[in-house]
DNA sequence: ATCTATTTATAAAC
DNA sequence: TGTTTATAAATAGAT
């Protein structure tokens, strides 16, 4: 849609491969929202461009809302990714250093959108100069990410029992039908699904 | 697009919207497909009807993936706790680099159960003589835990959401077989719940 | 599922 | 980035 068909294969020039970049993700993530709406569905997207920036749209925040009340862990998909535009830049470890210091203590460093190999690479650059430094630095990613890892894994047992529960009691769910607006139901979670038979 | 301008707002028919979903999901993914390419962008699309089935695409192959590896969780963790009462007694970098690496070869460090502070004692220890050969190794760790917490949070989405759309229909919702696509799109698959037994 | 009239999205240019 | 404009695409409604 547009002057001219434009074949669909990687766009060789840079800038207006940014140009359609810019232009296509907001349109699929409109589309992505009006899909959501129009047909009551739950739709979750993720775009990472290749410069490693995130965009993304869910459906209402249910994806993400249950995770929430385990605290703010992963509020801050944004805040890893800005965390590794600006590793690409500091050539301090230092500052670095205290950036990642700093969002730890915040929350925590998301990293759901964070191409591994990219942040390697520029943590390999950017911490090349002392390997304490460094060694300390990727310590308390290990550690953090561990962290995380575990509440996931706890979030994930939750949600599977929560089913299995559910799914047992699952001849009442129909009453509730009605009331449950896509959207409300952080507080009490609604299933209905054997997943774990 | 089409005979007429379509408010953005949920359809009450039930006909049409099905209708209108299953087109609009096509599109969808088509468009994300085509930003992924055009781009050279990472796009992780879910979409799950109110009848409770699963529709993807991601140019990786990392949301499909937690669905095959989800039967692999448990053989995982108890080939961590293996990795780890190993790196105990390791006194060599070196080994234990190529045990860390075997285990990712095989599939994925899991390191649930590993005592994040106890590890890095060890690493600590054991890595002290070069730097070059920690910093591999931690950052094979983090690579890892990153993908695995990845995978976690995506799992997690999907349960949620699937609880959240099993819960507006119920779970023998229906059979509407639908055209599944899973040719094409090697990513593009409807699937239908319980997923993850 | 197919067919069109229309609406949208967007490529190119600014 | 944002705006404009010509055109390609997507799709609402009907079949």
């Amino acid at each position: 849609m547009g002057r001219k068909k434009l074949e669909i294969k990687r766009i060789e020039n840079k800038s207006s491969r940014q140009v359609t970049f810019s232009k296509r993700r907001n349109g699929l993530i409109e589309k992505a929202r009006q899909l959501s709406v129009l047909c009551d569905a739950s739709v979750a997207l993720l775009v990472v461009s290749a410069s490693g920036k995130l965009y993304s749209f869910s459906s209402g925040d249910n994806l993400v809302k249950i995770l929430d009340r385990y605290g703010k862990q992963h509020a801050d998909d944004l805040k890893a990714l800005d965390l590794q535009s600006k590793a690409l830049n500091y050539g301090s470890h230092h500052e670095l250093l205290e950036l990642v210091e700093s969002n730890l203590v915040e929350s925590n460093v998301n990293n759901v959108s964070v191409d591994a190999l990219v942040l390697e690479e520029h943590l390999e650059t950017a911490l090349s100069v002392t390997s304490a430094k460094k060694t300390e630095l990727m310590l308390k990613l290990v550690e953090n990410l561990k962290e995380k890892e575990k509440l996931l894994k706890e979030e994930n047992q939750v949600l599977a029992s929560q089913m299995e529960t559910n799914h047992v009691v699952g001849a009442e769910a129909d009453m509730e039908m009605e009331m449950s607006p896509v959207g409300q139901i952080s507080d009490n979670l609604p299933v209905t699904l054997p997943l774990l038979n």
